[in-house]
DNA sequence: GGTTGACAGATTTTGCCAAATATGTAAAGT
DNA sequence: ACTTTACATATTTGGCAAAATCTGTCAACC
């Protein structure tokens, strides 16, 4: 019931990686030094060059440790006993995209993935589809494919609209009260459509 | 029939609002020279400034023209006699913003909105609740109360998610058609909620 | 598994200055 | 209702060298 999969890393290299992602937050990729990471991390830096062999890297490792967390977090939201399924994705939605609400990391990562060359893709698009992925099953167990069918949409179609609607709250809103508030009366209306009975477990 | 409320500016002056923009939308405000919108509307450059005091004015007043020839267009959109709620919504959608789908003009804008000295402020705000408040009309008008108090929304409300969903699918697409497709699944799943038997007028 | 200190080489930042470009005003002309 | 020419005053740009900072690697040490 503790790690879903065999941990990669050590502990200490993660809360590391954890902390360079917030140092990295903070002003961006660029104006962060290595200095200022292992500072945050309290490790020399050298100590860091033992764990990582460049800032690339170290970067990139960050970022899918985040993902990798911010989905282990999303699978416990889904898949919850308790409430329905709005507060569910609803939770859901806050853990993935609420905490980037007003940082720098979501643009940066985006600026990134522009350049084609650049290996972040390989290690965020999947997140992202695995996340669609995951709302979509939670979708499709909780609702009939009667409701389904009446709507001609499929579990996939329902979790991309959530997914836009998500980026739409992310954008617009200055704090994450204001996000989890939009993102509430967005679910609350997507899922009206297909009347879930307000519980549904397989 | 013609125009809703009697023309503030000029033909010639509208003209060169619309080229203003235009050229705004390439480079952004502090790129463009007021000789790059002169030549581009046919003028001398101190031909624009006995329309235009300034630089900052002439902007603000692009901006004017912009939204409100928008806001017309949807005004248009959503009044339109064919078509089913759905449709009038997403033509209402694209007209406000699929413009912008690749343009530099809204991240120009939504970064002078953050400056509160700003007087694009008391424009664009203003708009944008125009624009909210037509939809939440068209809603409204199209719907029955039984289903609003169902589900507990005001026409409001419904109108906020679609602006949400609206900003998420213009910030995610790449071409104005991934923008359609994207709000018009939202659109869908929306309205499908409040099951409006696809014509409903007052 | 780390520490410190030192190093070459690359990149960024800084200060400064000259040249270029942009803004806004004005006058005179059509 | 414009145009052209001209002008004073910013603001932006480009070059360019010195200084600072950052990266990545090594050695020596615990």
């Amino acid at each position: 019931m503790k790690a879903t999969r065999p941990p990669t890393e050590s502990a200490r290299v993660e809360q590391v990686l954890t902390v360079a992602l917030e140092v990295f937050g903070r002003h961006g990729f660029r104006k962060t030094s290595m200095e200022d990471v292992a500072r945050a991390a309290d490790l020399s830096r050298q100590g860091l060059y033992l764990h990582f062999p460049n800032k690339e890297i170290l970067f990139q490792a960050a970022v899918r440790h985040e993902l990798d967390t911010a989905l282990d977090e999303v699978s416990q939201c889904l898949n919850k006993e308790s409430g329905g399924l709005d507060r569910r994705i609803v939770s859901a939605m806050d853990a993935w995209l609420g905490r980037y609400v007003g940082s720098m990391l979501a643009s940066d990562i985006s600026t990134m993935l522009e350049n084609p060359a650049s290996q972040l893709k390989d290690i965020v698009e999947p997140a992202i589809a695995a996340f669609d992925a995951q709302v979509a099953a939670t979708i499709a167990s909780a609702t009939t494919k009667t409701d389904l069918r009446r709507l001609r949409v499929t579990p996939e179609d329902v979790a991309a609209v959530l997914h836009t609607a998500g980026q739409g709250a992310k954008y617009l809103s200055r704090s994450r009260d204001e996000f989890v508030a939009r993102i509430t009366a967005a679910t609350h209306l997507v899922l009206a459509g297909l009347h879930t009975t307000s519980s549904a477990r397989r």
